[in-house]
DNA sequence: TCTGGGGTCCTAGGACCC
DNA sequence: TCTGGGGTCCTAGGACCC
């Protein structure tokens, strides 16, 4: 088989790199990048914790997720900005229509990241090392941020050397290179290997990505059942995995949020949950899809996580229907206690609503599907949940009692 | 002032059916 | 009276990713 080429495009501190950009855009004198600085939520609301940092900030030890109060307290005149999601989509997305021009075999891998695959482009780029300097010069030059750019036979080699040095790199990492470039590295390096992962393998006396290499995976199974043999070929360097142009529809939709404090007022749950319930329903109509499966999702004052479900016998989309749901699995799930965050998830989905009962067509369904629209439409206008039907607020108050007692 | 938010995939174990 | 397995569907929970 003909070796394949791929590039994996990795922005090096995204968030941080654009908010950079967007207060120099703004007039800003200083670039937040050279400076020891981290992107971070609001702490006051307990959102509080380093979701990006400049390399200085690196130098002091601070690491991504870990809270901004320890983060302080390991450099105190370290400088905090908030996240802006919507310029993060709008940065994306620029660099995605940029980087459609070379390929049209292009993988948006996430908000930051994205793989191409120029296999039998050959007669295009004559010198695929110089088309990595291009796209990543051409980037710095263009839009202000950098990008490390790895080049591999697949897409893991492609992804391992984008993390190699940064940033403003390119590396490659091909076949012929795996022995000497990757297997030097510690297991945890590598990529699907966490940190439970690496803790058990370590245990095993694999320190290295070479050991992992040299074991046989059926010595593994034992510890990692159907994971030993992905994990041992990653360690390989194979991967035969596909550059795919994802289609948009997800395999589940889900909101969850910290809130400012402990929660234990179950009419407060239920106020949180129409909202959470109101946004992934519209996104999931967006989609054109009806969920099968519904969730909440909990995180208690210990910071212990668990969630709830229930499969629906058909599929649906509306938010009063899901939100039905919803307040039913919350009344049987919720344990009495103070919630930290809490969160809505639909799984499940699938293109049309098979009713059951094919015999009588119900007249309301259609009319239901129509008053949803007008709603989500009037919401779009005026913001979200401007609109709510008014039984939502009875469905909301009517179990009160029923906890209580 | 400890500990965000949005995803995917896999496995164990129980219920239920044949 | 005691007790089979296989298959499927479902829920809960854990591991990983960015």
């Amino acid at each position: 088989m003909r070796q394949r080429i791929i590039f994996h495009i990795d922005v090096n501190n995204a968030f941080l790199s654009w908010t950079a950009v967007k207060m120099l855009q703004e007039g800003s004198h200083q670039d937040i990048r050279k400076i020891a600085s981290v992107i971070g939520g609001n702490e006051q609301e307990r959102h509080g914790i380093v979701l990006a940092k400049s390399p200085i900030a690196k130098k002091y030890g601070i690491t991504t997720a870990e809270t901004l109060y320890s983060a302080r307290r390991k450099y105190p005149q370290l400088k905090t900005y908030p996240p802006d999601y919507a310029w993060y989509y709008n940065e994306s997305n620029i660099m995605y229509n940029y980087l459609t021009q070379y390929t049209p075999k292009i993988e948006r891998y996430s908000i930051d990241e994205c793989f191409l695959d120029l296999t039998g482009t050959s007669y295009l780029y004559k010198d695929y090392l110089k088309l990595a300097y291009q796209i990543k010069n051409d980037i710095k030059n263009k839009f202000g941020f950098t990008v490390n750019v790895g080049i591999g036979n697949n897409k893991l080699c492609a992804k391992m050397a984008s993390d190699f040095e940064k940033p403003d790199k390119v590396h490659t990492l091909y076949q012929s290179e795996i022995e000497t470039k990757m297997w030097p590295l510690p297991v945890g390096d590598l990529f699907m290997v966490g940190k439970s992962t690496s803790l058990k393998l370590q245990k095993l006396g694999i320190i290295t990505i070479r050991d992992l290499a040299n074991t046989n995976y059926k010595k593994l199974e034992k510890y990692f059942k159907s994971q030993a043999r992905l994990l041992v070929e990653f360690a390989n360097g194979i991967d035969y995995s596909k550059v795919t142009m994802r289609s948009s529809k997800s395999e589940s939709i889900s909101v969850s949020e910290t809130l400012p404090y402990d929660c234990a007022d179950i009419e407060k749950l239920k106020e949180i949950l129409f909202r959470q319930t109101e946004e992934v329903t519209r996104t999931l109509r967006e989609q054109k899809q009806y969920a099968k499966t519904v969730a909440i999702t909990y995180k208690n004052s210990y910071f212990e996580t668990y969630q709830k479900q229930t499969k629906l016998q058909t599929p649906e989309n509306r938010t009063i229907n899901i939100y039905k749901v919803i307040i039913k699995i919350l009344e049987d799930s919720w344990k009495d206690e103070a919630i930290r965050n809490i969160g809505v998830r639909l799984s499940d989905f699938t293109d049309v609503r098979e009713e059951q009962v094919s015999l009588f067509t119900n007249p309301q369904t259609n009319h239901l599907d129509d008053m949803q629209e007008i709603i989500d439409n009037i919401n779009k206008k005026y913001g979200t949940t401007s609109v709510m039907p008014a039984s939502i607020k009875k469905i909301g108050n009517s179990s009160h009692h029923k906890k209580r007692l």
